[in-house]
DNA sequence: AGTGAGGCCTGAAAGC
DNA sequence: TGCTTTCAGGCCTCAC
């Protein structure tokens, strides 16, 4: 499942791998993913030479030379993968042929067995009015996602802080998983309304974010420094989990058991007693 | 308008 | 053992 880190891991590779490379040729599957395939997206796509890659909330940005950009999502169960021959595997929904002056040709696949991830092709000028990225709320990483902006969006709202934080038009790229651990190192309870939080506490959940964020970042690209083989499986974060998918087990900090709500319908894990509310 | 529920989709895991 | 059901997850659409 492919969270920021992971997409941040996968862009960071590409860059390493593919910028250079000209865009030989492109087949999709008969499949839909979440946005259909755009007809007229292969001719505008051949011939383009990747000059950048770069991450937008969950997206994977691809430019090319010819103005023109690639958007791809990897949903929950994406995967993109390289190789210099292609081999047809289950799933298999995009394969893009990279030619290049100096290197062998290579093969980027996208790979997605749920197919809520996405590929399309956009003039680069409309990326950041496109539907896809007009609404969307502060990158976790940067300056913008301030203490003060969260403040202020908690005060806006009627929702649980759990819903807030997970809400793209607040703040890109925070799931579930994160959503859970954030607030257990900010110490603050899933459940509370957001209009309860003091600028304080607001203070401490951005920096949460960005810490357990950051620390993803860090365990997910130990896992794939070589990228000889381009791939976007799981880094070791999941080791460092301190309450997702802990129910019932004794909380690190006190030994009290970790309890699990269901919040909008997704199981939100957390301690009762380090997060009281 | 803002909010929350439901749906998309497959495969792993749990339940029977 | 083999079948059926549940769950996972991001993000969109659609009622209230």
């Amino acid at each position: 499942m492919p969270e920021l880190p992971e997409v941040e891991t996968v862009v960071k590779g590409l860059r390493r791998s593919v910028v250079g490379y000209s865009i030989n040729s492109l087949h999709f599957s008969s499949k839909k993913l979440r946005l259909p395939f755009q007809l007229d997206m292969v001719e505008e796509v051949i011939g383009g030479q990747i000059i950048n890659v770069y991450r937008k909330a969950k997206y994977i940005l691809i430019n090319l030379d010819n103005g023109i950009s690639l958007v791809i999502h990897l949903g929950m169960s994406g995967k993109l993968r390289a190789s210099s021959e292609y081999s047809k595997q289950k799933h298999d929904h995009a394969v893009l042929e990279l030619i290049s002056a100096f290197s062998p040709s290579l093969y980027m696949i996208l790979n997605d067995p749920r197919r809520f991830g996405l590929i399309i092709a956009i003039p680069t000028a409309e990326v950041e009015n496109h539907k896809l990225f007009l609404k969307m709320g502060a990158e976790p990483l940067d300056a913008e996602f301030s203490s003060q902006y969260l403040f202020n969006k908690c005060q806006n709202r009627v929702t649980t802080i759990k819903n807030l934080i997970m809400d793209n038009n607040v703040v890109v790229g925070v799931g579930n998983i994160y959503a859970s651990e954030s607030l257990f190192l900010a110490r603050i309870n899933p459940l509370i309304s957001s209009k309860d939080l003091t600028y304080d506490e607001c203070k401490k959940l951005v920096l949460s974010i960005r810490s357990t964020l950051n620390k993803a970042i860090e365990s997910g690209g130990s896992t794939l420094r070589d990228y000889s083989q381009l791939s976007g499986e799981a880094g070791r974060f999941q080791h460092l989990f301190k309450v997702y998918g802990r129910k019932g087990e004794p909380c690190y900090e006190c030994s009290t058991l970790i309890k699990s709500s269901v919040i909008s319908g997704r199981n939100t894990y957390y301690c009762p007693k380090c997060q009281k509310i």
